[in-house]
DNA sequence: TTACAATAATTGCAATTACAACTAAAGTCA
DNA sequence: TGACTTTAGTTGTAATTGCAATTATTGTAA
């Protein structure tokens, strides 16, 4: 089935623009983070997945998607953020193959320390240089080209 | 010097989206990449830069630029696409430290392999579900934001 | 000219990621 | 039940990346 979509100038460079700025902007993020002694975004979007999960809680798979990221990647950065004590693993009772990672105390602290630090990058970088309008016509695109990526 | 930048919900849920859409996006296009036997986009924005440019060479420190990569990785990246014979290394006549990445015959080929179902991704998985005037909204966007970033 | 800082590219090594097995526990169905 | 497939998570190993030296060359300024 050959996707019949050919693709058009503007669409073309709005792509190569959006690839840019995402990176560029991730970059200055994790230089902020670093500077600040914090750890990467990566352990942040977990410990922010946590926050948000019932019970500070959540099946390593569910996880997996939410970050999105590898079943086997996810198992070893659970392993670097269980060394730092930032959550630990739980068996779970009705399904003895699977494992929940739990938020700990500490994990909740860094997660909001870090949110600090990233909010005001975020502000900084990002937000700064949008407008009401534009911030709502973004989320719609987005929502839009998620949405029709879900199913296949 | 604190920036006094407060981080509005707006702002910050078109930021999340933002970064969903980037990474599901990738991961498609990726797969689309890999099963077609090509290589992978990393390669690919280095051969595009080399198109683009005088004689098909840049210096690496200029590629490292374009692409957005250090320094060390891009000799990494180098190495590779070089023995693939993709490109190769011409050291500058003008600065005896510096070295020109030349892109090959083969290198040219594969450019365009590789953007055939490059451009068919992007297309299909982005460019489908925008309007023309929404490109130009976030282009707009992408470059007030990327000449915000650029000087500091 | 000589000393000293800056730049271009590379290298070494540790940390992270990708990908393919692998183990263990469910689920399915004859 | 018992063979078979699927799912959850982990592990092994190779490839890639990040970061701190290192080498070689250039620019600068006393």
């Amino acid at each position: 089935m050959s996707t019949n979509s050919s693709l058009k100038p503007l669409q073309n460079s709005a792509w190569r623009s959006l690839l840019t700025v995402h990176t560029k902007l991730l970059d200055r993020i994790a230089k902020k983070l670093a500077q600040a002694d914090l750890p990467p975004l990566e352990w942040y979007d977990v410990l922010f997945a946590l926050t948000e999960a019932p019970d500070y809680s959540l099946r390593l798979s569910d996880l997996a998607e939410k970050v999105l990221l590898t079943r086997s990647n996810l198992t070893r950065l659970i392993d670097r953020l269980e060394k730092a004590n930032l959550l630990y693993r739980q068996s779970c009772p009705s399904d003895r193959r699977g494992m929940f990672a739990v938020l700990t105390e500490a994990g909740l602290e860094m997660q909001q320390k870090i949110w600090i630090v990233y909010a005001e990058a975020i502000a900084e970088y990002f937000g700064c240089h949008i407008s009401d309008d534009e911030a709502r016509i973004l989320q719609k695109i987005c929502d839009r080209i998620l949405t029709a990526t879900l199913d296949p």
